[in-house]
RNA sequence: GGCGGCAUAGCCAAGUGGUAAGGCGACGGUCUGCAAAACCGUUAUUCACCGGUUCAAAUCCGGUUGCCGCCUCCA
């Protein structure tokens, strides 16, 4: 079964067929580098890094590029109010964005050119278009006509007297069309600038990704993707210049990423509700934010809200109880002696109950209805559905084992725990050690509650010991006052757990 | 004004022609001294509304309402 992707250009889901049999050519237009990245940056990276791992899982041979804005108005503004240069701001903004991707745990792209150091091929591409008669010099400036482009707006669905109708645009005496964008910009007093054939000036925002894109993977590109808001006018014009140039398809695939809302309002600077990955991380493990976004459809829009963040948090939680349940039930030595049976399963003495094969049956299908999903347009929310539902089968298995795992069950737990780690590379989930991480919570949570590991321990053990003179009233007093702190206990066979009220 | 998208249970959310995944929450049960955790069960005869196509529609078509995005830098 091919991977089926929903095309931008065509609407429709279709099947990715790849220029090149088992190898995938994928652009995706990054950041400009003049301010921390926020959250929205996040699931666009985040997205793409998955898209990015899944085909690498399904054996395909990806060649990645992903290119980093370091020259643009924005960042000469900056610049301009710290009063350094463009360069030491780029470098500083692309710093800040590795570490912050890095501790969201992307991959790093096969290639993560910067448009700076590709001015001579985007003169030369601009040359070409000119030559073609398809873009003309307007003072200093060179403008693309994207009336010469017969498919102008076929991206984004728009048409040249449609938005010469409802224009907002600017009127720019040097434009021959308001609608046309520059290909290169004359430099104004110190502004930083490159030579050219039309006299020093820098590249119009548009034509880096033309020239990137083309140099690194072809002048056809399997898949082209960003956010929602690039396809027009950005990715529109893209295609405008890349295929005026070359006379070829520019990309086979588009794929856009919806937005993050805050609270169900439009992240924006004047609303000041930019929320930035350094901020997020502050409260919040990484994994948490990548199972946020996992667990919506890329294409839709999702809502940033301390709940669902809260709701992401329990839920990773539990995975790695499993997890270290599991871990906890395989160190103890197998038993060819089954557990008591339990009469509300149904299950009978010897032989596989109903139970254990609903659960063979579950981790076996496993692999197949994960790929299934992802192979649907990458379909992360119902693939994540099938990691809960094998978490549940694992939790019905040790339910079953009871700290006495037959070698039938421990196989299956092992199991079950490979799919984790397998499958879980590619949501870049479950990669902690679970016994790091729940220690870690509990670190985290005491420091918040102003209280040490040795003191609750120390309130357990006076606690055990009325329980086992059964004086239960004192008991459930301690527990009870424990929980007011935010402290939960857990009595179990083989002693008494603590852990953080979520 | 133009273009595009969305509307599924208390909440979050999958699902593009075959009879509604999953998570959170709530309730009942098993387990437990009692809890907690875990497991089992219940929780949408119905997918904003009105028409149409079809043997069959949450899914396709037309219309209505409401929300959102883009058209200006934006992931």
């Amino acid at each position: 079964m091919a991977i089926r992707i929903h095309n931008t250009m065509t609407g429709k889901k279709e099947d990715f067929i790849p220029l090149q049999e088992k190898k995938v050519g994928m652009y995706v237009c990054g950041v400009t580098v003049y301010d921390l990245c926020h959250i929205g940056h996040a699931r666009s990276a985040i997205v793409f890094d998955t898209i990015y791992r899944y085909f690498r899982y399904r054996g395909y041979d990806v060649t990645f590029v992903r290119n980093f804005t370091d020259i643009d108005d924005k960042i000469i503004r900056r610049a301009n109010e710290e009063g350094v240069d463009c360069k030491t701001i780029a470098e500083q903004y692309i710093s800040e964005f590795n570490t912050d991707m890095g501790k969201l745990g992307l991959e790093k792209p096969s290639f993560e050119p910067r448009a700076t150091e590709h001015i001579s091929e985007m003169i030369q591409l601009i040359s070409i278009l000119i030559q073609k008669g398809l873009a003309y010099q307007g003072g200093g400036d060179i403008f693309f006509s994207v009336e010469k482009f017969k498919d102008y707006g076929k991206l984004s669905k728009r048409n040249l007297e449609d938005m010469q109708a409802g224009a907002r645009v600017d009127i720019d005496e040097k434009k021959e069309n308001p609608l046309d964008f520059a290909l290169w910009k004359s430099s104004k007093p110190g502004e930083p600038f490159w030579e050219s054939p039309w006299g020093k000036g820098r590249p119009g925002w548009h034509i880096e990704c033309s020239v990137m894109s083309q140099k690194y993977l072809g002048e056809t590109l399997d898949i082209h993707g960003g956010g929602r808001d690039l396809t027009f006018p950005h990715h529109e014009n893209e295609i405008a210049q890349s295929e005026a140039a070359t006379g070829k398809p520019f990309v086979r695939y588009w794929i856009h990423n919806g937005f993050v809302n805050i609270n169900k309002e439009k992240m924006s600077k004047s609303l000041g509700n930019i929320l930035t990955i350094k901020e997020i991380l502050k409260d919040w493990h990484p994994e948490v934010l990548r199972l946020f976004f996992l667990a919506h459809h890329y294409r839709s829009p999702v809502d940033y809200s301390e709940d669902s963040f809260h709701e992401a948090k329990s839920g990773l939680d539990r995975f790695y109880s499993t997890f270290n349940a599991i871990q906890e039930e395989l160190k103890k030595p197998t038993t060819f002696s089954p557990s008591l049976p339990s009469p509300s399963k149904g299950e009978g003495a010897g032989g596989s109950s109903p139970v254990i094969e609903n659960c063979r049956k579950a981790i076996e299908s496993f692999r197949a209805r994960f790929e299934e999903a992802m192979d649907d347009d990458f379909n992360t929310a119902e693939a994540l559905g099938y990691f809960y539902d094998l978490q549940r089968n694992l939790n019905s298995l040790l339910d079953i084992s009871k700290g006495y795992p037959t070698p039938e069950i421990a196989s299956m737990l092992k199991q079950g725990l490979d799919h984790f780690s397998k499958m879980g590379w590619v949501f870049e989930l479950f990669r902690e050690d679970p016994e790091h991480y729940l220690a870690r919570q509990r670190k985290e949570g005491l420091k918040k509650l102003n209280l040490t590991e040795e003191q609750i321990l120390y309130i357990i053990d006076d606690r055990n010991l009325a329980r086992k003179e059964k004086n239960w009233e004192k008991a459930d007093e301690i527990r009870k006052d424990l929980l007011a702190k935010g402290i939960v206990l857990e009595d179990t066979p083989v002693g008494t757990n603590w852990k953080l009220k979520s």
